[in-house]
DNA sequence: CGCCAGATTGACT
DNA sequence: GTCAATCTGGCGG
């Protein structure tokens, strides 16, 4: 069963949390490329300062998006893929940080290497994913424990955890 | 138009 | 562990 529009239009931490697991799937032209979720980042724009989104530029426009929306963020040379959640107007997002490989030998363990190997680039942004033909995600039996974090890599972090992983996964970005 | 910071990665003084 | 490559978005630092 796809993932539809209704399951991100809850807040970003509640979707961080309930997509680990989860399948992502990428059509090649009949090739299906799949890889579960696991492990997320909930993103805010007001009172997030880690956030570039707490600017009014083109990244909080497209968070206030309607949910399911395809977030791609560059930074680094590197593509960031977000979903946006929550109703439109509200700016919030969800960064995937990691994937494991269910049926190829790439490396998914970090926000800019899963873009990479997995087939996303800036084309994907503004799309919603649950409009697009060859990229959604599959739901899946939560079978895991889940670990809460505080995030990583931002400058400066809010007081609460937002950083989720699937317990003991070995593909997770960083320990 | 130029400059700077950044939700990163990979190579190595 | 440290550090530079590399580029996009935001803004005139």
């Amino acid at each position: 069963m796809k993932l539809g529009k209704d399951f991100f239009e809850r807040s970003a931490e509640v979707v961080a949390e309930e997509i680990l697991g989860k399948i992502l799937v990428r059509n090649f032209g009949g090739k299906k490329l799949k890889a579960k979720i696991v492990e997320t980042e909930a993103y805010f724009d007001e009172e997030d300062p880690s956030s570039r989104a707490c600017k009014n530029g083109d990244i909080k426009k497209t968070m206030e998006m309607s949910a399911g929306t395809i977030l791609i963020y560059g930074v680094h040379n590197n593509w960031l893929m977000n979903f946006v959640t929550n109703k439109t107007g509200k700016a919030e997002a969800v960064l995937i940080r990691a994937l494991e490989p269910l049926n190829s030998e790439s490396n998914f363990s970090g926000p800019g290497l899963l873009t990479k190997n997995f087939g996303i680039n800036k084309n994907f942004h503004k799309t919603n994913i649950s409009k697009n033909a060859d990229f959604w995600i599959e739901d899946s039996p939560k079978n895991f424990e889940v670990v809460r974090k505080f995030r990583v890599g931002v400058k400066k972090d809010l007081l609460k955890q937002l950083r989720f992983y699937i317990k003991n996964n070995k593909y997770i970005s960083r320990k």
